[in-house]
DNA sequence: CAATCGTTTATTATCGATAATAAACTATGA
DNA sequence: TCATAGTTTATTATCGATAATAAACGATTG
């Protein structure tokens, strides 16, 4: 007869999950900065778990591109650079095109209400200069859009992998952001398919040349950017043994 | 001083991928079915590694999307249904149409002719009736030819994934499939980017039109079709605790 | 001083054992 | 017979320890 041990938090979560989130947190809070070793040692001391649950953590976070790993050396937090935000997000502007186009036969009502709701929000966010807020609305507007299409598995690329480019912020005009979501909205509420992803691909673009231009002008902070969303998916990814990262920052010998 | 223990394979490749590697097969070969159970344990004695080992190449699995976790009660072989297959193919169009379209500026002649060789191939085999050894060269042709776009992440996505579509087989006429696979690589060497991105998405719609007939007349095996190509990606994933699966098939008491 | 080789150390990869949990089973009572 | 509660068992999740490995260090020699 096993009591349900009433000291303990029934049905509760994985560790792993747990410190999945808690890193992935960290990573784009700016505290891990791209490039990080990540030891996993360390790592199991401050979550207070063993190393091998810290293993299995990086191994989703790495799916998710945020960490890399290279075999028998380490994981480190992913870098981003120009070229790899370039290949991101001629792909965003794929899967949000698509999630746009869905969105005509799939999305009710209350979806389209709420992300009009956000769409508002975003801009009033910037209008005052909130931008972290404003970056994690955006987010959440794309999110809702992919959820909203109605193919899960494109939820869960876009989600899981995060798109990368998804956390980096791009220096845009409020009004026009906010225009644009709201006319794609409208094209989807109009039911035309594909007036409406042509106007989802073309936000990502002008996303994309926002950022391009930062990179050029030297303005562009590489950082990963926001706050964890609410939602619940991971990893995917894979070893890439042939990857060299540098393996510096070790310690000396005290 | 530790001598180089001559008695061992020096440089041996992690554990983990060697038996990731090992089931995939498995479940590409259909010895392990969708919606079948892997049990830890037994796997772990197959292979003769330790449990957390096998762990950790079922997570890799998951994100590749062969293989489903659910927490605290195991990981399954991923099912094939018609509406799953469908949102694959969805994002599969995507992704090969932003690859011809890519290598239009990327390819390099080697390349395109590689491509064409596996297209003559894939018409041979066909011919002969050499079903398995033609489907393993379609596959090839098409991950050679997301390699091929210069893009790493939609390759890494491509493989990864294997977007699930890539391993079922489409009941085509050979004829067609080779004419859309040399077409389209004409389209690519006459540096029209526009038109290859859009015969590349028609070759994939035919496809996806050949399985849906399949499965409409009930003739379609909800298999997973093939070997294992030489590639080197993995997952990414993550866990949707909410999904519930079958647990049955539990060993009785014996 | 530069290059090479062995030693040390930090770190990952793997292992075997234990704790936690969910399903299967069994007994009990209406 | 059916439902229900307790027990057992199969299995996963976690732990702590050990083996394997790659970088850092240090001495030795040209």
């Amino acid at each position: 007869m096993p009591p349900p041990t009433p000291g303990k938090p029934a049905a509760t979560c994985l560790a792993r999950h747990r410190v999945r989130d808690a890193i992935q947190q960290l990573i784009l809070s700016g505290e891990f900065q791209p490039g990080q070793r990540l030891v996993q040692q360390e790592l199991a001391e401050r979550f207070e778990v063993a190393q091998s649950v810290i293993r299995e953590s990086l191994l989703e976070l790495q799916f998710c591109g945020l960490v890399e790993a290279v075999d028998r050396l380490g994981m480190f937090v992913s870098g981003l650079d120009a070229k790899g935000l370039r290949h991101a997000y001629q792909i965003r502007e794929l899967f949000e095109g698509l999630a746009a186009r869905l969105c005509c036969e799939s999305a009710c009502r209350a979806d389209l209400r709420e992300l009009a709701e956000l769409a508002r929000k975003i801009f009033d966010l910037a209008s005052r200069g909130d931008l972290e807020p404003m970056s994690q609305c955006d987010r959440e507007f794309h999110f809702r859009l992919v959820q909203a299409s109605g193919n899960p598995l494109l939820a869960r690329l876009t989600e899981g992998y995060q798109m990368l480019g998804m956390f980096v912020r791009a220096n845009r005009d409020p009004r026009q952001i906010r225009d644009e979501h709201l006319e794609m909205l409208k094209t989807i509420e109009a039911n035309r398919p594909a007036a409406a992803e042509d106007l989802a691909r073309r936000h990502v673009r002008e996303a994309w040349h926002a950022i391009e231009e930062q990179i050029d002008q030297g303005t562009f902070v590489p950082h990963w950017v926001g706050q964890v969303v609410e939602y619940q998916a991971a990893g995917d990814g894979g070893a890439k043994p042939t990857k060299k990262k540098k393996p510096k920052e070790r310690k000396k010998t005290t």
